[in-house]
DNA sequence: TGTACATCAGTGAACGCGCGTTCACTGATGTAC
DNA sequence: TGTACATCAGTGAACGCGCGTTCACTGATGTAC
């Protein structure tokens, strides 16, 4: 168990158990379909995969720690649809472009894998308690998000808040609410955020939930018979939600440095 | 079988049996909160109330249609929570406090009910398929929003769209999704539907996805350690988009009949 | 008011199933000298 | 290059558990005359 050197071709077994464990969250990723978080059974997969259940605990000691895995992957993988999607858009085009790309992405990501989404977005698994591990994962989504805000500051493409409807005006004083908010995302060391004025981050917040909430109902079936397809509802509610923001369509990208929000 | 008179007073028996039905579905509530609704199971149930599982199947015939009766009931629940909190308000306030007031009415029951919340709007239950009986309580929510939507239009209450933001701006045609939207939303028989120009539906429709989003993302966890308590952030969302959907602070009640949204 | 019969509630045993996890074990794969 | 030993992957049986549902049954509660 010291850590020496002789490290680099440890291969051959050690191949065979990374591809191994790949196939297991594979098998495990398509169970979940079938049967749900709950109904994800370390007997059915290790049938499935042609082996005898106890084998399956020579690679997760136990049935929660598989879950854990399969959820930090899907945050993993959803977050990289967003980051994909963003960077992709990047160069030629305007920050809410971007903003809306990404909604896009991680909508298409929930709908190819609704069972992975259900898993990190529906209810939680009773009995199951998700470790830390999953919390850097969780946050790769709206860190994306939080990214496009500070570079459209930067390029003088956010707007100042619709000025008829002030941040702190309806809902009483803001000001200390925004200041936790802004304080609790920056503990993830993510200094995107501190680039961002908390006004524009509860804004942010807001169509991040309005975002996830769309799609839950589009994924969990409250559409049903009514608004299905979804994809026009979704696009507009975009649209909108990046007005929100302070991406409103008007601005040009470097037309007016008109203001970089009321710091 | 026969549908004859004599039905007055059957009692003694029955009523026996009505609150045992009563029970077995609070001892069924008890349980979703300690193993969520895969974990329901008719045995503990029965169990927990000192009879026999066999027992149970006078009352349901199986363990879906308790499933069933619980969800009818929750959504039930939460929509006279809704309804009440709007017809609480309704007499002195306006428009705008009677849809916030709905909106906090229906995040306190879920707060305090937080399994029959998420056994209807988390994951679906695998292998469980809701009937047409849940479609009607569905609804209830939805459809008190609407209500309060209608009585600001009568009330000229209603602002029109904040017109650096057209509706069928930035997310390309929406008419046809608008119309489509109110054609599904008044197959329910709901007149109220009707007197809410689609326009205004649509954005209603964004507000409330927003608002089941964030109570969802509160309840499942997705605020631990950033947001938690959210209460403030609820407040404000939930002014944000009363006034989104055309219900601004400014506005007084009968002060200015200035437009009831473009027809 | 009283008897004869039908309805219904609840019992207890059983069927057949699947689960997570442990444990002592056999071989194969790797490592050190 | 070759032998001796340690590590690891996978086996098969077992433990102890809980589940939904069916079925023939015993009593109690209701109903009709």
């Amino acid at each position: 168990m010291t850590d020496t050197g002789a490290r680099a071709s440890r291969t051959a077994r050690d191949r065979a158990r990374a591809e191994l464990t790949r196939e297991i969250k594979e098998e495990a990723r398509r169970q979940l379909a079938a049967a749900g978080a709950d109904g994800l059974s370390l007997r059915a997969v290790a049938r499935q995969l042609g082996m005898v259940s106890s084998a399956l605990y020579r690679y997760y000691p136990s049935r929660d720690e598989l879950l854990t895995a399969l959820i930090i992957d899907a945050y993993n993988v959803m977050g990289e649809a967003a980051e994909r999607a963003i960077a992709t858009a990047a160069p030629r085009s305007s920050a809410r472009d971007r903003w809306i790309a990404a909604c896009h992405a991680v909508r298409a990501w929930a709908k190819a894998n609704p069972h992975e989404y259900a898993l990190i977005y529906g209810s939680p698994v009773p009995g199951y308690r998700a470790p830390q591990d999953t919390v850097v994962p969780a946050a790769r989504v709206p860190i994306a998000f939080v990214g496009v805000l500070r570079d459209a500051i930067a390029a003088g493409e956010l707007a100042p808040g619709d000025d008829g409807e002030s941040l702190d005006g309806p809902a009483g004083p803001l000001s200390g609410q925004a200041t936790v908010l802004a304080a609790a995302l920056a503990e993830g060391h993510q200094a995107a955020v501190l680039a961002v004025p908390p006004a524009i981050l509860v804004r942010a917040v807001i169509a991040w939930t309005q975002l996830y909430g769309m799609i839950s109902f589009e994924l969990f079936g409250q559409f049903v018979g009514s608004f299905e397809p979804a994809d026009h509802l979704f696009a507009h509610s975009t649209a909108c939600l990046a007005t929100f923001v302070g991406l409103p369509v008007s601005l040009r990208v470097n037309s007016a440095p008109n203001a970089t929000g009321k710091p």
